[in-house]
DNA sequence: CTGAAAGCGCTTACAG
DNA sequence: CTGAAAGCGCTTACAG
């Protein structure tokens, strides 16, 4: 069963397709007994228009394209929903690959995403990244590209983030206040950029607290993923090397529930003996025990507002009009959980 | 900056659109010479394609459709995550929608999808999916779908599921030999095949070890969601209607974990005074305490194996062979973790 | 080995 | 109010 063509309508009714064309997307200039003829036979007819034939006439696919780093991880999962559901919205699809936190497969998804030719493209940019000129060459080729979470401060386009350096701040702060007098930080990768804001914050609360800033209390994850393993190693080896921390700031939620399953393991109590802030309250957090004090992000709102932003640049290219970057911050907020210890007061 | 056509390349070059697109497509008879100058111009051109005309050409759009009922659920981040794998290698993209459990947007993503022109769907049924009209009009219009994990047994297509019946089987087994006397079930919703398989390996399990099945042990999700909140509101409703219970099927990990933290909060203990088996070992799982026993479903491998299926189809139908509909089972483990007693020996 | 021509199914500027 | 025609950028059967 070969789809109905505009051709066929046409024949049938012995009218024109241009005729038939403006009946179904009501021009003015279409009677309205020809029209409602046309849009009753399409219907009985179940016309579908191609939309290949649509996507080169008028050079768009109403498809944009997502790459993020990994898609099982909780926060991201959200910004997916959130993306997705205001894609809806709108009338586009999304097409959706996963970098793996590698920069050569991140490179060549964008090389797909711009064959395909989709409308727009989002991305969270994978742990390996240090070199941008895909992304600048997605911005030379007048395609809208937002950037979310992790983002590059270098590459001028619209950011969807949250003050990572604020919100590390605050949780760092919140050791501080429970009591802890030494406190370790288990960062992410080197490069990216929202684990150096964190990374900074994490010291600058040390400092404004008169704190010794110690580098041998930061561990960087050399793997490259944030992962549950990643926890648990670093926790190991924290307490190979050191006999007097009472308080980790950590990257991730994930990577916190590696370090408290070891220190369980170990016998270390949480957070007795050993406070605990993670980042990115993934829901598993609040069920585990201690339950996990972290900081909110919110996945689903950035998931939303960057594709909100990518549609106004999708849009304003279509009028031909020039876009406008927008870096847009979202809030976070500090959840207190059984993680860490009562304040002092 | 206009992307380059082949018009322009044959133009620059003083031959004609023909011999290029022939050229660029290694065909036989043009001569290597024409052929090494078309690549060259193309590639410092840097010529791509124009999908949108390669489309309506070719009828193809190397795109598939997924539907799924919630993305942020582990088991089906893993079988997205298999999905996209095995496309990306086979060089189709994947457009997700999320149907929420809720038939209505299920049948407009349908709907979408088949405008859209994608070469294949796969798709798990919505919770509230009992009408299957829309998906045997994707089956009549000779397009490729595969069903995995939810199903529907009636719709005629290719399915990857597990031995859901089996897997709750042993499930339920595995209490008994650990010593439970008195056996509950939380199904899931009531119109899914999984949810109604799973109940059925349940009773039998009871049966076939001289048990006696009792109704009113057997806890039906109204809500139509698998969620925490509905683990909760069961565990509690258990406890006033029954004191006897000391086992616990539970459909899905989410819900399990939902029941462990109110019967953690009721100073019921696990496995104690009650023991649980959930169901699809979402990573965490692993991480509560005490550890959930659950059962091992292969999200990974099932969306894998579902895009293969698809592929083989669209293959299939584009050389007007017949296809032949698969019903692929995987297999599934029992975990035993904290959650569930010693055996009885 | 090369190329003119038809056609995929639409949209839209233009003529009447 | 209606329609002929051009064109989006390819692919491919066919002629030479």
């Amino acid at each position: 069963m070969k789809p109905v063509t505009l051709k066929q309508i046409a024949e049938q009714l012995n009218i024109s397709v241009t005729t038939v064309s403006k009946a179904l997307k009501d021009y003015s200039d279409v009677s309205p007994k020809t029209k409602a003829l046309v849009k009753e036979l399409a219907k009985t007819l179940n016309y579908k228009p191609n939309t290949f034939a649509v996507n080169l006439r008028t050079k768009e696919s109403k498809t944009i394209g997502l790459i993020i780093p990994v898609i099982v991880h909780h926060f991201f999962s959200n910004v997916i929903r959130g993306i997705i559901s205001q894609a809806e919205k709108k009338g586009y699809l999304v097409i959706i690959l996963q970098s793996n936190e590698s920069y050569e497969l991140e490179k060549k998804q964008i090389d797909l995403l711009m064959s395909q030719r989709v409308d727009g493209i989002l991305i969270s940019l994978a742990n390996g990244t240090a070199n941008f000129s895909h992304l600048n060459e997605v911005i030379a080729q007048d395609k809208p590209l937002v950037m979310f979470d992790k983002i590059a401060k270098i590459v001028k386009c619209s950011k969807i983030i949250i003050d990572d350096r604020k919100a590390a701040y605050m949780a760092t702060q919140h050791l501080i206040d429970t009591g802890c007098k030494r406190i370790a930080h288990f960062r992410g990768a080197l490069l990216p950029q929202n684990s150096i804001d964190r990374f900074l914050g994490y010291k600058k609360a040390l400092l404004d607290n008169n704190m010794p800033y110690d580098p041998s209390l930061v561990y960087i994850c050399e793997c490259g993923d944030m992962s549950f393993e990643e926890g648990k190693k670093n926790a190991q080896q924290l307490l190979n090397d050191h006999n007097d921390v009472d308080g980790i700031f950590i990257n991730t939620d994930l990577v916190a529930i590696g370090a408290m399953t070891e220190f369980n393991k170990q016998g270390v109590k949480v957070p007795e003996d050993i406070s605990i802030v993670g980042f990115s309250n993934w829901f598993m957090s609040s069920v585990i025990s201690p339950t996990l004090t972290t900081v909110d992000q919110p996945g689903y709102e950035m998931g939303r507002a960057a594709f909100k932003q990518l549609y106004r640049e999708m849009k304003q290219l279509k009028k031909n009009k020039p876009v406008v970057y927008k870096e847009i911050v979202l809030e976070t907020a500090l959840v207190k959980r059984e993680s860490t210890k009562e304040l002092v007061k």
